[in-house]
DNA sequence: TCTAATGATACCATTATTGTATCATTTGTA
DNA sequence: TACAAATGATACAATAATGGTATCATTAGA
């Protein structure tokens, strides 16, 4: 299982690559050069993060991104909200229906119970607690 | 994202009416009758279960299946472990290549020790628990 | 001996995720 | 001013995991 989306990881590393240079203007080659991430999909991620307010970008030539904002603003629950929806757990709605697990009422709950914890510690941490090292 | 993939939990809700019957005799026939569960499938799941020694099946003609062990020794870790094999918020392994991960260390950190937490949640709960209402 | 059950297993379908390709637009610079 | 290098937008394809079906062999009760 995976908690990260390759999105949320891409996101996640391509942003501690900018919050190092910070002042400079990173393009998707720059990224894609120096963290191996496959460039067309990362451009992707990117232009999210673009649209999500966390970059600011410049096209054209000599064009590129860089962090809209201090990286201890920069929560990992915010990055896997864009990417990957509400943290769930059990994602209980299957094709409109009404989830399976409705029925195993108790279970549900306890899973609940797990996904709150979950998501208090992931809204503890923030790109800036990742740089540290 | 589901903690729990199908097979789990049709193993905890077949299990669930299981308990409720104790003595009983229960075929696949009475899980889908009264549960829904789609049969086939559902049948590959008790398979499973009586394979790993939580059920006892008895072939032919009013055959079936009875829980092998109390309720209280039945834990919802062992049944994901079964189903989802070890509980990970991180595969890591990428078509034997080496995970993604590694460059992005403190986050890997931050992710085993709330995997750590789940795995404790999870090893508390057994099917007793959830019988309770 | 027929029927209803499990055991084993092969196969198919669906979905989500991951990744590629392409074209339009913008902008610095030779 | 034209070219090159960048992002913006978007359509499409590949892959893998999961979920599900079908079938045949075997067993056992009535």
């Amino acid at each position: 299982m995976n908690l990260l989306s390759r999105h949320t990881d891409y996101a996640v590393r391509a942003l501690l690559y900018m919050a190092n240079r910070v002042g400079e203007r990173v393009s998707s080659m720059d990224i894609h050069r120096d963290l191996k991430l496959p460039r067309p999909f990362m451009r992707k991620t990117l232009q999210v993060l673009q649209k999500e307010g966390y970059l600011v970008s410049v096209k054209g030539h000599k064009g590129g991104f860089m962090l809209a904002m201090p990286p201890q603003k920069i929560r990992l629950i915010g990055l896997m909200r864009i990417f990957q929806g509400d943290i769930s757990l059990s994602d209980c709605l299957f094709r409109k229906k009404l989830c399976r697990c409705v029925a195993v009422c108790p279970l549900r709950r306890e899973i609940k119970s797990m996904e709150a914890v979950l998501v208090d510690r992931l809204s503890g941490v923030s790109l800036a607690d990742l740089m540290v090292r």
